[in-house]
DNA sequence: GGACGGTGAAACTTCAGGTTGCCTC
DNA sequence: GAAGTTTCACCGTCC
């Protein structure tokens, strides 16, 4: 089929999505960087000039998506005024709603977006227009999967809102043209490759099948990876059962499991009798849904800690350095200085060794260094507009990020409490709601009142009223002026009723027994 | 003559995304 | 590898 695109402007995309337009039908663009992306819709949106009441609402909603708008709040609402938006990750999820619903009501009718829209998602789009084959890596710029290719293509006319749809590839030469027909239009889409043999991977699940008694000889558990796509697919078990023993080496050195039987998990065939149980710790571990390296690491760190000072950045980094907290905060060539500084500043609070700075791994603690800063300067009250300046981090990062470490400090303190380090459980514990709040030590009495976060608690505090029992004896008036009257009487009930905290872990945490 | 501002070329920098725990309304 | 951003030299204008 052969369609013929009016070219006003020397920007493929720009011509294509105003053609799109034009039918009165909706387009998802699909860029390589969150940056493209956003530049791409501004560029659209400056190009339309009709104003509409409903575009305006929607535009405020989106500004007003966070306490303070960040600039990329501003961006996104200067687009979505005129009917255009971006969709990526460093979105609130708040905004990425919005765009979406208003994109299935037909208001918004072109989202420039990343790869964020190709998955899960069932939108009325009559185009999917790719503009980016190809996207960064680290072998430089590569040509991402035929699979990928083809999930987006599938974005457009889903059979919920559209009888057809078209995807269209952009090529910038000729010669990409040719490469794109033969890659993505006749080409095959890949295997698909198990990725069972990778440690990481293989390490959760051998800790999960012992911890929960599926396998508990060294038979079964080879027996069971003989059954899995990973086996049936490279027909070699030798080099799933080396990584096994060197895993279940590794799990008994950290006492996560016990093995009886022979001493030694040579080969296959001389200790198919050996057997597995996991230990208390171990269980939870696999429980808690952790890498068990990861475990280890934190009780090592936590281990460490005993006669050390200890303080929130100590915490915060050591989490920071998992693999559950990746991709960390990258250290930028002009940042170096001051990531330095200010480890340099805290370095007694460091609770594991510092690497060598000629070590290879030494780029990644610093990185670990810079995200324990930006969660740092979260507990302390700096909003997502100062962490997206300083740190260049996008409050949907920040969201997930913050989810995260609250998830491992969770699973932190669960582990200290089954090795009875008391001394730390509770620190642990009011870090966590200091992180899930963003606040600091000194609101933490008031966030536990429901419909207090950190900008009310914040509030009250600058009144005087610092505690339950300052709220308890404040006038409802005042309150009424300070939070509005609905969650004044709320807060009020809550202190009068006194059943407020209810959760166990704030229960837990009750100041008196913190000091 | 010097401060200031505009311009454009060169140098520099950076680059997608996602699941898990547990609890409560 | 490409696009966006920063830096810097150069030039013209104004006081």
């Amino acid at each position: 089929m052969k369609t013929s695109i009016k070219e006003d402007s020397d920007n493929p995309v720009i011509n294509i999505v105003f053609d799109t337009l034009n039918k009165n039908k909706q387009a998802l663009v699909f860029f390589n960087t969150k940056k493209s992306a956003e530049k791409a819709a501004e560029d659209i949106a400056k190009r339309i000039k009709k104003d509409d009441m409903a575009l305006k609402e929607l535009a405020s909603d989106v500004l007003k998506a966070l306490p303070r708008p960040t600039r990329q709040c501003e961006r996104a609402a200067l687009c979505v005024a005129k009917g255009i938006a971006f969709h990526h990750s460093g979105l609130t999820s708040r905004q990425r709603n919005l765009v979406e619903e208003n994109f299935r009501k037909g208001t918004i009718k072109i989202i420039c977006c990343t790869p964020t829209l190709a998955y899960g998602l069932d939108l009325p789009a009559y185009r999917a227009i790719i503009k980016d084959l190809r996207r960064f890596s680290q072998r430089g710029l590569t040509w991402i999967p035929v699979l990928e290719y083809l999930q987006i293509c599938g974005r457009a006319g889903r059979p919920s809102y559209d009888s057809e749809g078209q995807a269209i590839a952009i090529a910038a030469t000729n010669a990409e043209k040719e490469k794109i027909i033969e890659k993505y239009i006749n080409g095959e889409p890949e295997e698909i490759y198990s990725k069972l043999a990778v440690e990481p991977v293989l390490r959760m699940h051998v800790l999960s099948l012992i911890a929960s008694d599926f396998t508990t000889t060294k038979k079964q558990l080879i027996d069971f990876f003989r059954g899995t796509f990973y086996a049936h697919q490279f027909k070699d078990i030798r080099r799933i059962t080396t990584t096994i023993s060197k895993i279940i080496g590794m799990l008994d050195e950290w006492e996560f499991i016990i093995r009886s039987g022979n001493d030694e998990f040579q080969s296959a065939d001389e200790t198919d009798d050996e057997k597995y149980k996991s230990t208390l710790l171990g269980k939870r571990v696999a429980e808690l849904y952790i890498d068990p390296l990861t475990a280890y690491h934190i009780i090592s760190c936590i281990k460490e800690s005993s006669g050390k000072k200890l303080n929130e950045f100590s915490v915060l980094q050591m989490i920071s350095h998992t693999d559950e907290l990746r991709p960390l905060l990258k250290v930028g060539i002009k940042e170096h200085d001051y990531v330095q500084e200010e480890l340099l500043k805290r370095h007694q609070f460091l609770l594991e060794q510092e690497p060598s700075m000629y070590e290879p791994e030494y780029d990644e603690f610093l990185n670990s260094v810079k995200t324990a800063l930006m969660f740092d300067e979260w507990v302390n009250e700096k909003d997502e507009d100062f962490l997206l300046e300083k740190f260049n981090i996008t409050p949907g990062e920040t969201r997930s990020k913050i989810d995260r470490m609250d998830w491992m400090l969770y699973a932190t303190s669960e582990l200290c409490k089954l090795l009875h380090y008391q001394y730390v459980i509770k620190e642990i514990i009011r870090l966590r709601l200091r992180v899930r709040y963003g606040i600091k030590e000194e609101l933490l009495s008031l966030v536990r009142l429901q419909g207090i976060g950190r900008v009310r608690a914040r509030m009250l505090f600058r009144n005087k009223i610092k505690d339950l029992s300052d709220v308890k004896n404040a006038e409802l008036s005042v309150l009424k002026q300070l939070l509005g009257e609905k969650i004044a009487v709320s807060v009020k009930n809550q202190v009068g009723q006194g059943d407020v905290l209810q959760e166990k872990e704030l229960e837990n945490a009750k100041l008196g027994e913190w000091e």
